[in-house]
RNA sequence: GGGCCGGUAGCUCAGUUGGUUAGAGCACACCCUUGAUAAGGGUGGGGUCGAAAGUUCGAGUCUUUCUCGGCCCA
């Protein structure tokens, strides 16, 4: 008797998964199979599921928040083929707009360059090869983490079908009518001209005039209020003559004082925050008042003013509107508001119908709009304000202030915020906003709180402005007459500049004679062409119709859009807006939304905190399939933790899992068989594998549940304990007597081999979609002719499996051998006996269990050499452990005082 | 500053409509095994459920306040 004798595991696959090296010659395995092809033909004609992916910025590597997404997308693609579909994912970018500009302006800054003098088509060129060459780099980066994919057919938004798509758009909007021209407030250069963007602007000190000034009082729910007049103070005078409104802030306290000092003021009735009195005094120089009413900022709800020019012909009403920007750290708790010429102004107009107009003009100078000063410049204008108000007898008090204030960075010149002409799409004209609330009624969200989220922010957004005054991107594609200042709309125009654009792209645009876009209809004399281009938002948010519609092999509406929870301000919001706009619905079923990544205390990564992580990083210390069980077992409803002592939690767990792949194909010597599921006689298997294939059956229900609901966290949890409850430490440890010491040919290890093949069979389907190399590893192994693990459907399995009275008499016999194991361990503690095969059981049960425990040998379920059943009559179950009697087998290792049944 | 979301063992997560002593796996400790061996098995310790107050016979679960964190907005 020796080793010889019995059936030790023999397999081919290592322990060690040496994943960062093994990784990535299975991605060449992939390529050389090409595994996309191949998914596409297997799966021909089957239902479709659609993943439309959300273009990243071509811009930069990628970070764990794109890894993150990618591989959920591609968990989630993989199930749905796996269950059948035809699961098309194609990968997209989105390549226009501002930070790749910038980055082109740093390389020309760098070389000593100026902008000004490149050619506006060279430079666009510049823009899209840099966008060209990241869009390679993330290739290659999404590629290394398993994520499969029509890499070869990607699309982007700087293609020229985009962009000639996102003109035919645009030509909708035009047409209906909901796409207008209005002003709205940007950062201006009035010496060049141009608008700036945030990253352009230099904060320096600036000396500013200020003024308070009086509002008077028209009408008001204080009745004290009648005749007096509501204090602000500002550091731009000449925002003055563009006033619209005043804001205040409903949880301030205000107070009326009544001034007493000698002069214009003597006896008028102010309104200022109560914090800001003693400051408002000591500017104002005031020494005698009087206090004669305090009250609550949301009591001046309803109050409507007067300008300080009313009697200069500036008659209309400035309602006093409610806004948490008003704060009582300078002026005077009121704020005076020109939509024109401040964002909050214009924001906090705009949600009460109150729209900016152009009251300043490219130069600088004002124009027409604004009475009374018209062509005067607005830098010049202050003293004339305020001498005005002095007049007027409305101000209060002026003075200088020193002060943090924006200037160019190139003419180092102050800037304004100036209303200048931009395209908005009206959220009510067409009635956008009805249609897009209904759309999100219609949609299923993962996690369902996203469904109240995007819904809160469409309720409540202001109308969409489309245009930017910048030159990376598609240009608005709109004539006006110059005359008329009419739009031009016709689409035969519309659709001409849309097929030039599919030929050579939107560069010609700028380069070439507005005729040829106009055709031979309209003379481009008579109209101004635009030069403005579509903000980035309008070019994703139409993805659907240039990737969804377009494309053969996918379909409108998306199945799901998969994103990170901003995007319920980014790309979900805009595509809604656009197909709802164009479409009448969304251009998707379905929207899961996942929360970022954070270290592993919940803190947002920042080179500051120096707790960033890379995926480049964890793949070359851990493989991908590390990162992709990361993934899977974290719960993207919420804010996903990753540092190095949780990955290495995970990378034990793919250890274990390893381990439970290894064991099977150990014992299987690496040779599959394959098992009709619906031919198995389960009368003809011991009762511990009609118990097994109960178990398999019921957490393939429950992992279908999951992967129905995209929970993946409990899904992947399932299987976890499966590997280290179920099979590890019970059917595995117990059968390894079995496999190792009973003739290969008896029936009872024959059926344990029927059980280890539906066992690593389902295995590796059920994490072929998270353990995408792993089990690709292994399928290679086992089957030599075929191709993917990736190409296979999930089972169904026969409900004949399925077998509740045995389980619950099998969770009974469970409960049984832990006492048993406590009992052991006992006598293990005080070391009386080591393994468990030294170990003899004297197992005390009441009358009750006589049925269940007829025809179990508990020997066999706890391991031991001997084991016996003593019934009584309501009996506790006792175990009583003693050192097994006898010699030991040589070859099974079971003492006995008996020579060994099976080996003697 | 505002809106929304979240905080359950060291970690990843369960905890039904409020109802026994709050669970699982991993990690940890100790023991066993050396025929899954850089593996495997057993036993065990570990939680003021972010904090406080309230409603209730009873709160991880409901309400309020606070605190910490995240996203969006300003």
């Amino acid at each position: 008797m020796n080793k010889s004798q019995i059936n030790l595991p023999k397999t081919a696959f290592s322990m060690k998964a040496n994943l960062p090296v093994r990784e990535p010659e299975i991605l060449e395995y992939w390529k050389k199979i090409n595994l996309y092809e191949e998914l596409r033909s297997s799966s021909k004609g089957k239902e479709k599921f659609v993943l439309h992916d959300g273009p990243p910025y071509a811009n930069g590597n990628i970070h764990m928040g794109t890894a993150l997404n990618k591989i959920l997308k591609d968990i989630i693609v993989k199930f749905h083929q796996m269950d059948g579909k035809d699961s098309i994912y194609v990968p997209g970018w989105d390549c226009h707009g501002l930070p790749i500009e910038w980055k082109i302006e740093e390389q020309y800054k760098k070389n000593k360059k100026n902008k000004n003098e490149v050619p506006i088509v060279e430079f666009r060129k510049e823009c899209r090869s840099f966008a060209e060459k990241w869009i390679e780099v993330h290739k290659g980066q999404f590629k290394r983490l398993g994520v499969v994919g029509d890499w070869e057919n990607y699309y982007s938004t700087m293609s020229y079908d985009a962009e000639a798509q996102i003109v035919r758009e645009l030509g909708k909007f035009l047409k209906e009518g909901s796409l207008y021209r209005g002003f709205k407030p940007v950062l201006w250069s009035t010496v060049e001209k141009t608008a700036l963007a945030d990253a352009e602007v230099e904060y320096q000190d600036h000396k500013s005039d200020t003024i308070y000034t009086l509002f008077p009082v028209k009408t008001s729910k204080i009745k004290e209020l009648e005749n007096s007049e509501i204090v602000i103070w500002t550091t731009t005078p000449w925002t003055i003559p563009a006033n619209k409104a005043l804001a205040f802030n409903e949880a301030l306290d205000y107070i009326l004082i009544e001034l007493h000092d000698e002069g214009d003021f003597k006896n008028k009735k102010i309104v200022i925050a109560e914090a800001l009195l003693d400051s408002v005094i000591k500017d104002c120089s005031i020494e005698n008042f009087q206090l004669i009413k305090k009250f609550k900022g949301k009591d001046l709800k309803d109050t409507i003013c007067k300008h300080p020019f009313f009697k200069l012909g500036y008659e209309y009403d400035i309602p006093m509107l409610e806004a948490r920007f008003v704060t009582t750290e300078q002026g005077t708790g009121i704020v005076h508001c020109a939509p024109s010429h401040g964002p909050d102004d214009f924001n906090l107009c705009l949600n009460h119908g109150i729209k900016a107009i152009e009251t300043v003009d490219g130069d600088g100078k004002y124009t027409k709009n604004v009475q009374l000063f018209e062509g005067i410049h607005i830098f010049k204008a202050n003293p004339i304000v305020i001498e005005k108000l002095k007049e007027q007898k409305q101000l209060l008090s002026n003075g200088e202030l020193v002060h943090s204030y924006p200037h160019s960075w190139r003419s180092k010149a102050p800037l304004v915020h100036r209303a200048t002409p931009q395209w908005f799409i009206s959220m009510e004209s067409h009635k956008l906003r009805d249609k897009a609330l209904k759309a999100l009624d219609e949609t299923t969200f993962y996690p369902s709180k996203g469904k109240e989220r995007l819904k809160a922010m469409i309720e409540t957004r202001p109308d969409w402005c489309v245009s930017r005054q910048r030159v990376w991107g598609v240009p608005l594609p709109i004539f006006v007459n110059k005359k008329t200042k009419e739009i031009l709309v016709d689409d035969e125009v519309n659709e001409n500049i849309a097929n030039i654009y599919e030929k050579e792209g939107s560069d010609c645009w700028f380069s070439d004679s507005p005729q040829r876009f106009l055709g031979e209809k309209y003379k481009s004399d008579d109209y101004e062409k635009l030069s403005d281009i579509v903000e980035v938002w309008f070019d994703s948010g139409s993805t659907h119709s240039f990737v969804l519609e377009k494309r053969e092999d996918l379909k409108w509406p998306a199945s799901m859009y998969l994103e990170g929870s901003d995007q319920h301000r980014g790309w979900f919001h805009s595509s809604l807006l656009e197909s709802c706009g164009t479409r009448g619905r969304a251009p998707f079923e379905s929207i899961l939304s996942h929360g970022f990544v954070v270290d592993g205390k919940g803190l947002k990564m920042s080179k500051s905190l120096g707790n960033v992580i890379s995926p480049e990083d964890i793949l070359k210390k851990y493989g991908a399939d590390i990162l992709r069980i990361w993934v899977a077992s974290s719960n993207y409803a919420e804010d996903l933790r990753i540092d190095h002592s949780i990955l290495d939690q995970h990378a034990d767990s793919y250890r274990k899992i390893r381990n439970t792949f290894r064991y099977l194909l150990g014992n299987l010597n690496d040779n599959f068989e394959k098992i009709d599921l619906e031919k198995i006689d389960l009368a003809d298997l011991p009762e511990l594998e009609q118990f097994m294939l109960h178990k398999i059956y019921i957490l393939n229900k429950n992992f279908k549940n999951y992967f129905n609901n995209y929970d993946f966290h409990n899904l992947y949890k399932e299987l976890l304990n499966f590997c280290t409850v179920d099979l590890s430490a019970f059917y595995f440890d117990i059968r390894k007597d079995t496999l190792y010491c009973d003739p290969i040919n008896s029936k009872k290890r024959q059926s344990t081999i029927i059980l280890l093949n539906i066992i690593l069979n389902s295995l590796l389907r059920w994490f072929a979609p998270i353990l995408s190399f792993t089990t690709e590893e292994i399928y290679k192994l086992l089957f030599k002719n075929d191709k993917s693990i990736h190409l296979e459907k999930f089972f169904e399995f026969p409900e004949k499996f399925k077998n509740d009275i045995l389980n619950l008499k099998w969770q009974e016999l469970i409960k049984i051998r832990n006492i048993c194991n406590i009992s052991i361990e006992e006598k293990r503690a005080s070391k009386e006996i080591g393994s468990s095969l030294e170990a003899e059981l004297k197992i005390n049960l009441d009358n009750n269990f006589k049925n269940i425990t007829q025809n179990i040998d508990f020997s066999e379920l706890c391991i031991t050499s001997k084991a016996e059943i003593i019934f009584e009559e309501k009996s506790e179950t006792i175990v009583n452990t003693t050192k097994a009697k006898g010699s030991k087998c040589p070859v099974c290792w079971k003492i006995s005082e008996e020579p060994c049944p099976r080996h003697s």
